[in-house]
DNA sequence: GGTTTAGATCAAACCGGTTTGGTTAACGGG
DNA sequence: CCCGTTAACCAAACCGGTTTGATCTAAACC
């Protein structure tokens, strides 16, 4: 009756061996015969022995786990869509190779670094995720003076020594500077993310080369904070200016939701006087009316991707940088030609485009 | 220059006693001296020494690590702000008691099943959390048969052996329409979520409770699932209905959305028309034209209270069921009085409310 | 036939903590 | 003065695996 569960020894009496050659067996090791590892797998099952995660985890030094340290304001960490889908991918790939993913939610810097740091000192994971890059991100240092290994989600600033899983944005972003000027828009606008994050100069940098290379100057930058908040107040900012654009390109789907019921709120209808884009492609954005243009990215892909590289990585057989398939226009009906200028009349609120 | 990490035996060697001892002292245990003990706590201060949490957990027997099991269609996760958050509220009480969070997605009922029983069978966490909690819920007798403590988010409705953590929805619902009636409709709706989940099921029959409770007839309610698809769907359904309701009450944030732009796409204006409320009171909500009228939770304070109750639990020390703060309504600009009867012509789209 | 040599196996050490049982010395009571 | 008690401490066992070095056997070689 005393439920305790079979060890290592308790397989190795059954079998008639010692210890040692049981784990040599059970590990696929050679230097067993044959017989022998038959005798000891049948011992093994019919005991239905598991092997004690914490023991393995003590003798071979390893955690079995890899972590993701979230930096984030809580109270904004629900609007975002990235984490849970990364984590969904990232997950279907653990799940299927024993190792368990150690999350951390971290508020401010201080508690950012706090927690890469016990989660190296603690053991806990053996290697950590790299999100959210920021500019001269000082977590790749620090990352690397731990001693943790870690892959970064596109390819930081500075210098360094993790493999790279890239997504690249700015494919994304031309299609929608390029369908937009495509539409006839000359007066294109963009809400961007904040500028210390990689991907938010990433896109606003991208969305001013490529109206470079359409020929047209560069249009006007609010730089905004991914909130729903932060996209209402850039959208009134550029709406409330005496040359308003007549298209806005946004760096997250939240922000173009918000703008768009803030040119409702105008009176401004949506795309027949303000074309607007997002980006992450939402699943409430197919659901708007009207339909977001936006740009969409394999979220979950880029998780499942990121954990084999960061797998492969830790058993030492990294394959070095990967570049998935990079972001992608989905045109919705946000966006029409601009009306006439001379038009200055509002046109009907929602003119029926045709269905996409 | 090996980087040795020092063991307890460095420390037990530097301060001249033995292993023993120095865990006895460091461990708060009586029968050191006082002189001895500080003795110790110099020579781990001095090396810098921190315990082996592999080790540590090998010979206690505990993961120090608490679980959740997350069953959601990853490509729906993203959408749903509930778990960024209520994850976010559990860390801060682990941070500071050196607990750490695994984490498990798992999209169908088999893997769910399957993450709980790894996470148990692999000793990866001393506890879980029951989000989501579904009618004669499998995981209760599950987990209980796994040996793996526990707390479930609000009470289950089979018998279960691990305290509760309670956020009643039903003041919220009640509350919503309350408000609604007391604007003047008396054709109000709901769109529920899933009947088999307890929180769909208890909004929707909370719906009916208070409608009931004002004296009107039952109300159409339309089950749905939760996502702005099926949100737009079940809002569809109603507004095409030969006598259509002049509010709908939705479950969540994310449907009512929907349906509001199902809305705005009939011509039919909100609140003008049409009065919309959610639930969840999402960052966005605010943020709409015209803003959301909602249900807040303290989704944030659910997981801070939820990690405590389960880490007293663990230490042996539960305290029985929680109560939180129930669900508070929320108004805002998407409820108004039902239009007259008589004014069958379309509303302007947009009215401009007063200022929020 | 004697000696290598490789292969199979075992016993013991190890990972770094916690816990147990026993020893020692100081102390108080009779 | 002697004995019993207790506080302080130590050595060793333990948690359950992995890894090392030694030993034993049998086939291979000369």
């Amino acid at each position: 009756m005393a439920e305790r569960r079979p060890t290592i020894a308790d397989v190795a009496r059954r079998a008639g061996v010692s210890k040692g050659t049981v784990s040599f067996a059970l590990n696929g090791r050679p230097g067993v015969a044959a017989a022998t590892r038959e005798r000891i797998l049948e011992a093994a099952e019919a005991l239905n022995w598991r092997p004690n995660h914490r023991a393995r985890s003590l003798s071979v030094s390893r955690a079995f786990a890899l972590g993701l340290v979230i930096a984030r304001d809580p109270s904004l960490l629900g609007s975002d869509p990235f984490f849970p889908t990364f984590i969904a991918g990232v997950e279907t790939v653990l799940a299927e190779r024993g190792q368990a993913l150690v999350l951390q939610v971290a508020g401010g810097g201080q508690a950012e670094t706090e927690g890469y740091r016990r989660l190296a000192q603690d053991g806990r994971v053996d290697g950590v995720f790299l999100t959210d890059l920021r500019r001269h991100d000082p977590r790749i240092t620090l990352v690397d003076a731990l001693g943790l290994p870690a892959v970064t989600l596109n390819r930081p600033d500075v210098p360094s020594p993790f493999p790279a899983v890239c997504l690249d944005d700015r494919p994304g972003i031309a299609a929608v500077v390029d369908h937009l000027v495509g539409l006839g828009h000359t007066r294109i606008a963009h809400v961007a993310g904040p500028d210390d994050f990689l991907h938010g100069h990433g896109r606003r940098k991208a969305f001013l080369d490529a109206l470079a290379a359409q020929g047209l100057p560069a249009g006007r930058v609010e730089v905004s904070d991914f909130t729903a908040s932060g996209g209402t107040a850039a959208t009134r900012r550029l709406l409330d200016a005496p040359d308003p654009p007549t298209a806005i390109v946004y760096a997250n789907d939240l922000m173009a939701i918000a703008g768009i019921n803030v040119a409702h709120g105008l009176g401004i209808s949506v795309p027949a006087r303000l074309s607007v884009a997002g980006f992450d492609d939402t699943e409430l954005s197919a659901h708007l009316h009207p339909p977001l243009t936006t740009v969409r990215t394999d979220v979950f892909g880029w998780g499942q991707v990121a954990a084999r590289s960061l797998l492969a990585l830790i058993d030492g057989e990294s394959t070095g940088d990967v570049e998935l398939e990079p972001a992608r226009l989905v045109v919705r009906r946000s966006t029409a030609p601009p009306s006439a200028p001379s038009e200055t009349s509002p046109a009907t609120p929602y003119p029926t485009p045709e269905e996409s």
